[in-house]
DNA sequence: TTGGGTGCAAATCATTTGCAATTAT
DNA sequence: ATAATTGCAAATGATTTGCACCCAA
């Protein structure tokens, strides 16, 4: 198991991954950041980091998001409505499904939806460069058909 | 081919659909909605719809395009960077192809995507209300393999 | 006539930026 | 030491809204 230290040897490491110094606000953002598994907005953030430092400004939040998303390390995602919201990157690639109810994310991923993707678009004469697919959904009733 | 009468008449026929006023501006809009292929955003259908009517602000541009996004009369997007864009309501359903080099938009249709889509809402126990599939493309280069 | 519609300017909202002070390296 | 980073407040850019006047039904 992990502790303290080896955190923050990890946030250490993404710095470094995107080539910038570490400081205590970007210490607080990574760790909110590698916490959250709800796709936070950079208010949220924001607000979670400052309980961690509270020296930490929105502006820095919002900079900070920016250099790690040019570096790789967190996706930025523009779903339906309200702000830009961020993960961790991870793994594999995914999509989303939203509940329009409760404003829950789930990830998906499908390898078949993807090859149709990469054949609708070189039928067309193009080629992919990234895609976004975002599904807007609401729990079945239990007992509906 | 259909005159300017015709044309005045389908734009009458869409605002009555949505059940507000026939107003100057709305008709200039609603022509403007109708030539457009290009899916423009608001401030590019003011500038167009000024043309055809002197008097039409950026405010009304907004709010006409609000109550014909409720009355089904335009679809809205949220392709990404800048604001929002539009269509008129077509027939079928589409999807959308975002050249990133010229900002050019395709329609494409797909039911297998669709059917895969449904899917695996399923199996995680909701249905699908609306979903967004944007595909950012460049055009592949003529001797590629 | 009269309530919906309009232009204008001011207000929001999310995000960015200028600048002087701070701090990691 | 010194260039990167920060907080704060002001600036942006897209969109919305309050309000007094206007016009479609």
């Amino acid at each position: 198991m992990s502790d303290a230290a080896d955190t923050t040897d990890k946030m250490t490491a993404a710095l470094r991954k995107a080539g910038i110094r570490v400081t205590r606000q970007r210490i607080a953002l990574l760790g909110v950041l590698a916490e959250a598994t709800d796709h936070p907005d950079a208010i949220e953030l924001h607000k979670r980091a400052k309980e961690i430092e509270q020296s930490v400004s929105l502006a820095t939040v919002y900079r900070t998001l920016t250099v790690l998303e040019e570096g790789g390390v967190v996706h930025r995602h523009a779903f339906d409505g309200g702000g830009a919201r961020f993960e961790t990157t991870h793994e594999e690639h995914h999509d989303h499904i939203l509940d329009v109810d409760t404003g829950e994310v789930i990830e998906f991923q499908s390898d078949k939806i993807e090859q149709l993707q990469d054949e609708i678009a070189r039928e067309l004469g193009y080629e992919v460069v990234h895609h976004r697919l975002e599904l807007y959904c609401r729990k079945k009733a239990a007992g509906s058909s």
